[in-house]
Order: structure tokens, then C-alpha cells, then sequence
RNA sequence: GCCUCGGUAGCUCAGUUGGAUAGAGCAACGGUUUUCUAAACCGUGGGUCAGGGGUUCGAAUCCCUUCCGGGGUACCA
């Protein structure tokens, strides 16, 4: 071949993990940078740093693809911000040979790149194998998201921990961190037996077999039952002349539950027997939603193993001072000085709380793994909760605590408010994914577009748009934004979408194999504008990958992904047919262009845990 | 009360390490198919970036303040 590979513009990205951030967001652009720096010296005697030269991408309504701002500069230049633009433009375009021309407006020096020069940087780097991929860093990541409670199925609010989850583990991975998914499952408490206790005394031995009901749903039925029936006693007796504080304290059902609790905690046989056959039906029906989901762990904790942890840490709290005793005993941290309040660590009876399981947990997995980083993604109404933990461990010492993070998200709400299982206000998830894989397939049906399938083909099919549609809908959104979900609108399936994206990708590929495609071979074509906008587009993919796995951002990625598509659909509409192409080098390079575009939509959408089609 | 996160077009959202005239999709209206999939493409209309003040050459973006909304402030998890 007869291209040479440009040695100046290597990926920073996949060099260093640079928090500088020119650097890594026009990281072909260094050229532009450098010889920026070498012309200000040149014109003006001025040695200045690198930083100085703010490059952005040139607005579509002007000429060129690269715009320096020039007012950092005019400290230096000592001259007008136009001046000092015009100066520096006709320096570049004498200077560096990819700078074929340039513009002025206002502050802003606009750069035209030569097409060339992308069209090198298309054929040598982002065709190469490694383009996009990212070495091993050498860091491990653990990632716990889903954590369910094993007494009801999941839920809409569920279903956005577990996508997030899953992708941002995925993102990780892809940007060379070595990951560990975790589920700490929440399997204990008075909710569980609260489950069992109502399918104990109104469940009739129905059994998933015997009911054909999903095993998380049943139990799930039996927490309703629950609550039902507690609600009428205490009515009952409020109607007696107790208050309704006395009636939900003493009312029978609830003191059974708590004996119950008691009698597990003492692992009386028959409580764990039927703990277990019940959990055990919950675990069968998370396996299919996961399934469904796409998600899946390497490592499953369970809080039943757990939830006895973390009185080592208060003690060892104790012995460092950091935590202090009441009088009655209870052990608390005095957090004031950093704005929070007095915690509770360790109750007067020496059991423990939420915080205090937490913090032997951590302790835990940290032993288990030994990770760098460890990302709790879970909803923001525990902020303050995880705030705490984090500066508690941070005060014990812990070398490991700086890199726990919290993954914040907002919740999904209703047009009517907030979800509530016990008012019934909840989107099931497995009822969800049932509506958009039927919505998908209605939609389908109706466009005609798979007369011709085999029957499971259909049904794989539907399941990939469905799921696109519902993945994509809820990962576009910045996590920590609470989200907005309209049952009675159902999620599009055009414009800004995951099957917008499907679709894309499986007309590029249906173009490839209808033409021919063979794989990548480099051609030297002369490149039309609509092409070098791609290849721009295209060249930013391991930026957005870096910076979406850094702030640990699917919503980043899945916008780019979205930019791409759009870009491409109007490539593919207004340049000629490309099948029909008599030049052969011409039509190599544009069938690269289009088939790199679908190895990055791809393997984008894996990241975000959406599969393409080949067809639909 | 205090802490915290939000508020961008009718709706759902991008854009926030300060850069040019604030962008998409949906919805509305109009157009594009003898050419590689019309789940597409092109066009029209639509904005006090919640309000006010400040910092600066430049603010949706940073600071202060007010208003509105979510969440937290449990010996629940």
C-alpha cells in the first residue's frame, strides 16, 4: 500500500488514560496544536503552552473542519482578535501541509483540513483492527448494580438500575479496565417474611408448577396479600379505640412477622425450608427478566451471608476514635465537622443497621478482589446514605475508599407521580418487555418486513427491536436525570431510537452483502464533502468511548451512536448508488465508509447492551 | 429548617471542564420512492435556556439570590 502511517497523530486515548482533555477530544488534531504553538512563537516571540490553543469543531455554516479560538491568544498577540486570526491562518496554511485554506469570523480562525488528509487518517487508522480498541490499563473495576429484594418482582425503576448497571460494566471493559459485576442480592428481612408469612397462611400450597405463575410474582402476590390483610387489622383496631401508631405496632400479623424473623434468625427448619423454597422461586423468575434483560453477574452476594458483617469495623472504630458509645451503649460517628450529622453505626443491642452492613461489605469485597475502583450504582434518594459510607471508611483509614463511587440515578416516574408497589402504581418489568417485544412485532408485521422470515428468525427479531426500543429509551437519558415513562404512550420506534439505529445497521449491511463487500482494503478515492463529514464523525468514536466510560455515561455514548445514524442516513440518501458504482476504487472506499460505520454502530450498541439485526 | 439533585421548544431529551446565530426527536403542516430497505430523507413553524443580579472579550454552562419540582435529613433497607 501506498500510505504511510502519519506518526503525529497516534490516539492519545489509547496511550493514556489523559485527563487533558484537548488532547484526548482532537487527539488527530496535535498537528494543529503544535504548529499552532511553533507559528504564535514565530509571529509574536511568544513561547505559550499547548493549552492555549482551544480547538473546537468548525460550525457547519462556515468553511473548514477545525476552528482555533483565538482570544486565549490575544494577551499574546497584542494585536485584534481578526488580526491576530488572519496572522495565524496564513502561517498555518504556509506552514503545514494539511491546511488548505482558511477563514475568519469574528474571533474564530475556521481551518481547512485537505481531504486527504482525512481520507489517510480514514484508510490508516480507523480501518486499522485496533481502532476503537483499548489496551488493558491494568485496572479493576467492581461493579454492583440490580441488588433486588427477593419479595416482589422487578419493576421499571429495576429495570433502569440493571441496564445502566450492565453498560457502564461494559463501557468499563471496553476502555481496558478489567470488571467484576456484582449482585448483592437482599435476601432477608421482615419484607421477605412478610411474603412468607401471607403464602403460608392464605396460599393454598399454589406453587409456581401448580399455577404456571412466575415464581417472583407469586411471592410477589403473597407481599400484597400481606399488606391487604394487615391494613384490615388495623382498622379492626382502630375501630377497638387504638391509634393507628398502637394498631401497626401491635397488630397481630406484623408480630408474627417479626417472631418469624426471629425464628430465621435462630435458623428454625422450618422457616429456613420454606425461605428457601420461596427464594428459590423468586431466583427462577430474576433469571428470565435478567435473561431478557441481557444482564448477567460474576459474582453474587446475598445478604443473608452478609447482614451479620461490619461489627469488626465498629470495633476497630472504636479502637482508632473514631467512633464513640452513648451511654446506653449504642455506638455512633459524629460527622458535624464535614456538614452531615451524628450517624448511627451499632444499635444499644449490639445489632445492626443498614450502615453497619455496609460497611462490613465493603470491607469484604475489597478483600475478595482487591478492585481500584468500586461503583454502587443505586438510586439518588440513598446520596446521603452513600455520602456517609464513603467518608466513614475515608476516616477508618481505608487506602482503598477513594475510589468508591456512587452511581447516582434518578428515579422513573410516572405521569402520575412516583411508582408504588403497594398501590399497584408499577410497570412490571416482565409485563413491559412483553408489550414492547408485541409492539415490535405489530410494527413489523406492518411495515411487511418479514414475510419471508422463518418463524424463530420473527421471533429473535422482535425481541432485538423490542428491547432496543425499551434499552435505548431508557440509557439516552443522563442518569442521574429522573426519567419520565407514559404508559399509555408507547415508546417510539422512530426518530431519536434504538430501532432507528437497528435500522440502519441493517441496511448497511444488507448494501454490503448485495455489493459484494470483501472486508476493508484501503482505496485512494477522491472524497466528497458528505464523506469526509462521516469520516470526521466516525474518527471521534474512541473519544466518546473514553469520555462515556469515564463519567460513567451510557447516555453519552448512546447520542453519538444516534449522531452517527442520522449522519449516515443522510449519506446514503444523497450520494449516488453505490452498488452501481463503475469505479471500483471508488466504490471500495465508499463500502469501507459503510461498513466501518456498522462495526461501530455495533459494537457501540453492545456497549449499551442492544443487539443489531442483520435484516428487519 | 438544613443538605442534595433537577428546571432548555407543546411533549421527551441533547448541549454544562465558559466560545460563534442554543440543537435533535416526537407531535403539526408540506414535499421525496422506475436507483443500494420510506423504521429513511428534505423543508416550514415553534425558545425570556425558571426569574433576577454578578464575574468576563464572551455565560444555558461559573458565582450569589429568589421561585418551582424530586429526593434525603429513621435505632427502615
Amino acid at each position: 500500500m501506498l500510505f504511510v502511517q502519519l506518526g503525529h497523530n497516534k490516539f492519545a486515548v489509547r496511550q493514556s488514560y489523559s485527563n487533558i482533555y484537548f488532547l484526548v477530544k482532537f487527539a488527530s488534531m496535535n498537528f494543529i496544536v503544535s504548529a499552532a504553538v511553533r507559528g504564535i512563537k514565530h509571529l509574536y516571540n511568544e513561547e505559550i503552552d499547548g493549552s492555549l490553543i482551544s480547538l473546537q469543531d468548525t460550525r457547519k455554516e462556515f468553511e473548514g473542519q477545525v476552528t482555533i479560538v483565538i482570544f486565549p491568544i490575544i494577551k499574546v498577540s497584542k494585536k485584534s482578535p481578526e488580526q491576530t486570526a488572519n496572522e495565524l491562518g496564513a502561517y498555518l496554511l504556509e506552514h503545514v501541509e494539511e491546511v488548505s485554506g482558511f477563514n475568519v469570523v469574528k474571533g474564530f480562525l475556521n481551518l481547512v483540513i485537505a481531504d486527504t488528509y482525512w481520507l489517510k487518517l480514514f484508510n490508516t487508522q480507523l480501518l486499522h483492527p485496533s481502532f476503537g480498541v483499548f489496551e488493558a490499563n491494568g485496572k479493576k473495576v467492581m461493579v454492583e448494580y440490580s441488588s433486588p429484594n427477593t419479595n416482589k418482582p422487578l419493576h421499571l425503576g429495576h429495570v433502569r438500575n440493571n441496564l445502566l448497571g450492565f453498560s457502564v460494566a461494559e463501557l468499563l471493559t471496553a476502555t481496558g479496565h478489567e470488571v467484576i459485576k456484582v449482585n448483592l442480592v437482599n435476601d432477608r428481612g421482615i419484607h421477605i417474611c412478610k411474603s412468607m408469612l401471607a403464602w403460608q397462611k392464605w396460599g393454598n400450597g399454589e406453587t409456581p408448577e401448580n399455577t404456571l405463575i412466575k415464581g417472583d410474582h407469586l411471592v410477589g402476590k403473597y407481599y400484597v396479600v400481606f399488606d391487604r390483610e394487615y391494613k384490615k387489622q388495623i382498622e379492626e383496631m382502630k375501630l377497638e379505640g387504638q391509634t393507628e401508631e398502637e394498631a401497626k405496632k401491635n397488630a397481630p400479623l406484623i408480630r408474627e412477622a417479626q417472631e418469624m424473623l426471629q425464628a430465621w434468625e435462630a435458623g428454625d427448619p422450618g422457616v429456613m425450608n420454606l425461605w428457601k423454597t420461596m427464594n428459590g422461586w423468586v431466583y427462577d423468575g430474576f433469571a428470565v427478566t435478567y435473561k431478557n434483560l441481557g444482564v448477567s453477574f460474576d459474582k453474587y452476594y446475598y445478604e443473608s451471608n452478609t447482614y451479620l458483617l461490619g461489627k469488626d469495623t465498629v470495633e476497630e472504630g472504636l479502637e482508632k476514635g473514631v467512633f464513640f458509645k452513648k451511654p446506653d451503649g449504642s455506638v455512633w460517628i459524629d460527622l458535624t465537622s464535614d456538614g452531615l450529622d451524628q450517624k448511627l453505626v451499632l444499635r444499644a443491642d449490639g445489632t445492626s443497621v443498614y450502615i453497619t452492613q455496609d460497611l462490613g461489605t465493603a470491607q469484604m469485597k475489597y478483600d475478595d478482589f482487591g478492585m481500584d475502583e468500586s461503583i454502587y450504582v443505586v438510586g439518588n434518594e440513598q446520596d446521603y446514605h452513600f455520602k456517609v459510607l464513603f467518608l466513614i471508611l475515608e476516616k477508618l483509614g481505608k487506602s482503598w475508599s477513594k475510589g468508591l463511587y456512587h452511581l447516582s440515578y434518578g428515579m422513573v416516574d410516572l405521569p402520575s407521580g412516583k411508582m408504588k408497589s403497594r398501590e399497584g402504581t408499577v410497570v412490571d418489568a416482565d409485563d413491559l418487555i412483553a408489550e414492547m417485544v408485541e409492539n415490535a412485532k405489530q410494527k413489523t408485521e406492518l411495515l411487511g418486513k418479514t414475510n419471508d422470515f422463518a418463524e424463530e428468525d420473527k421471533a429473535l427479531l422482535y425481541q432485538q427491536i423490542g428491547m432496543g426500543a425499551l434499552k435505548y429509551f431508557l440509557l439516552k437519558v443522563e442518569p442521574k436525570k429522573r426519567l419520565l415513562f407514559d404508559p399509555k404512550e408507547s415508546i417510539d420506534f422512530q426518530g431519536n431510537t434504538g430501532p432507528f439505529i437497528q435500522y440502519t445497521y441493517a441496511r448497511i449491511r444488507s448494501l454490503l452483502t448485495k455489493s459484494g463487500f470483501n472486508g476493508y482494503v484501503p482505496a485512494e478515492a477522491t472524497i466528497l464533502p458528505e464523506e469526509r463529514d462521516m469520516i470526521l464523525l466516525l474518527q471521534k468514536y474512541p473519544q466518546e468511548l473514553s469520555e462515556a466510560a469515564q463519567a460513567h455515561s451510557p447516555a453519552t455514548l448512546a447520542n453519538y451512536l444516534y449522531e452517527l445514524a442520522k449522519l449516515f442516513n443522510k449519506f446514503y440518501h444523497e450520494i449516488p448508488a453505490i452498488i452501481r458504482e463503475e469505479d471500483s476504487v471508488l466504490q471500495q472506499h465508499r463500502l469501507n465508509l459503510c461498513a466501518l460505520t456498522a462495526d461501530v454502530l455495533k459494537r457501540g450498541m453492545k456497549l449499551l447492551g442492544i443487539e443489531v439485526p442483520e435484516r428487519m
